[in-house]
DNA sequence: CTGAAAGCGCTTACAG
DNA sequence: CTGAAAGCGCTTACAG
């Protein structure tokens, strides 16, 4: 054919190109490509014409030229720190959730990572800039002052953050309870020297933690003793860290017959301390998580754990910043703060039992 | 002139809106704001004004209206396939090199998700629709037909693909020969009957590692034995039902020494397996995997693997996914396929040893 | 049912 | 050094 210039070879077919090919214009081409109200606006032979057209020049909107036209941009974008450069578990299992049911919807999903919430908290707004309708905040601790350059025109939906953010969905679940509940479990099977690593005092996330442990103590009427509550921080290594130095300066006393761990990465080190040390898990002493992130699985033996609905935290977030976007078309949307609280549950797995049936010294090295 | 109309408080703040403010064109604006030769354009006063008007307006360049103008976007595409909704380690390791090197270079990541290579083919032109500069692909598995489904005017990169993708850059690591040093390592430490834990056979990841093994075994004078070589899927959950089986009907014939996994998640099926029999590892016998993911540090004993540097290959990737976009542009782009082979590395943790002094035997349940 | 017009916000030549 | 013009590819009113 001779419609086939050299210039067009490299580029791409526009609905001008489609249009010329098909004997229509453009706007024609465009409502049965890519309008919406498709069917009632063409007659059912252009129509045919106007598809056989744009097969056969394999044409593809152009989704920048679309946004611009449309300000919309189908992509969500999704903020979350390295650290150090590393992806933690948690981010990962949300992140599955977040880009399965933004597939199902059709959206694209844009990555922005920041290394530190507070130091990088200037460049969200930047992310706002018509590339992405909407944003999603994954475990963000920042300040009221940093949560204020979040801008008004784009929705945001925020995970597990520090502070409820203003104006915004505030996805959460039930830490407290599920750290009572954990607690409890262990209580129940007969253990009263109960360890809490903790994550970083201060945190929110962190402190819920803390508090559902120290609640299920009192309601078993078991003494709080300060020396078994050890703050760590989220991660393997400080999980290990915490451990070691814990088993170090208690040599001789007397071993916790459980270690309630305040995230899965805290167990994970914590596991490995004690099987250095020769301590045997849940024989000697029982050691469970928080999370349920997929490490939970590969231990061995398999961590017993709280599980927070992570993956459909991620998907729960898509949908409500769909939402929201739809709802700020619309101009419905409402300026106040929504939270929603889902519920965590006990998982069982094998990384804890009843207590060993005489008291176990922490050894010497 | 009324500035200020009732609309724009809705609406981000343009070039025009900054050039008005400033008292000068939206292309000076531009040039000031968002161009390159910035400095050697614009009078330092005039633009000191437009730079003060900018910051006033809080005004943010609109991204999908520069790709229009620009034909760039700033993003980078990554596909990858969903196993069951699930985002393997080994993606994710590849995608935190991904997320890294993009952050670096002020790009954007969108995520595509395909639940089968294969099937979900026909997607990928879809994908390079003008969203994307690049398409960054994990892992593929696809027919030379598929392959051609890609289209030209977007360049691609693609890690681990299962053959050459045309007119692409190929990174791969070096498999065989990773995997023949660990076989290699197992026989030096005394092993000789060392079992391979496959991957599916026909993938050429898989194959390769087979060779290696092979030529290991050849080249110690050790005779392959085919009931050692037991093909498994490249997850936790073949590994174990593999490792299961094998167990089952193999009982009361020697256990192997050594046992080495196609990849890190077969490890774990297999590991969790052995200690649900109480065998213990490393003294019974040696387990070992390959990739050094994640998941081979949370393991007790931590997994002796292979290392294929993923997280690096990411990072590589982008790079040169970003060195054929400018070649693109500057015309000078190069049609014939490259291949970059990466090493892998031996990584000695705690899951192997010398073998048992006794040989023992597979028990019965 | 269909097309001509204007506009989304930005750039890149091109004049002055 | 600076601005008027045209264009990127698509849409949404608006006429016919």
């Amino acid at each position: 054919m001779s419609t086939h210039l050299k210039k067009k070879s490299h580029r791409a077919a526009t609905l001008a190109d489609v249009g010329r090919e098909a004997g229509v214009s453009a706007m024609a081409a465009s409502a049965v490509l890519n309008g919406a109200r498709t069917s009632s606006r063409t007659a059912p032979e252009t129509r045919e014409r106007i598809l056989q057209a744009a097969e056969k020049l394999r044409y593809r909107p152009n989704a920048a030229a679309r946004a611009l036209a449309d300000r919309c941009m189908n992509t969500l974008g999704v903020a979350a720190v390295f650290i150090g450069n590393e992806l933690n578990q948690y981010f990962l299992e949300v992140f599955n959730g977040v880009v399965e049911a933004a597939a199902k919807h059709d959206q694209n999903t844009t990555v922005f990572t920041l290394h530190d919430w507070e130091k990088d908290a200037e460049r969200l707004p930047g992310f706002c800039d018509g590339r992405i309708d909407g944003l999603i905040l994954i475990g963000p601790t920042l300040s009221r002052e940093s949560l204020s350059l979040l801008p008004d025109h784009t929705p945001c939906v925020a995970l597990h953050s520090n502070i409820p953010v203003p104006k915004s969905v505030n996805l959460e679940t039930d830490e407290e309870h599920g750290a009572f509940e954990m607690v409890t479990h262990l209580i129940k099977a007969g253990h009263r020297r109960i360890m809490h690593l903790s994550g970083p005092r201060g945190l929110t996330g962190a402190e819920r933690r803390v508090e559902g442990y120290r609640r299920a103590l009192s309601a078993a009427r078991i003494k709080f003793d300060p020396t078994l509550l050890i703050e760590a921080g989220f991660s393997e290594d400080c999980g290990a860290r915490a451990m070691n130095d814990f088993m170090k300066r208690s040599s001789g006393r007397l071993l916790p017959q459980a270690i309630f761990c305040a995230n899965d990465a805290i167990a994970i080190g914590c596991l490995e301390i004690l099987s250095h040390v020769g301590l045997k898990v849940p024989t000697d002493l029982s050691v469970v998580g928080f999370d349920d992130t997929l490490a939970a699985r590969t231990t061995i033996p398999q961590l017993t754990t709280v599980r927070q609905p992570l993956r459909a935290m991620g998907v729960k977030a898509v949908e409500m910043t769909l939402e929201r976007i739809k709802a700020m078309r619309d101009g419905t949307i409402e300026r106040t703060a929504k939270n929603v609280i889902l519920p965590t549950q006990l998982v069982i797995r094998a990384s804890d039992g009843p207590p060993p049936p005489q008291d176990l010294m922490i050894p010497s090295r």
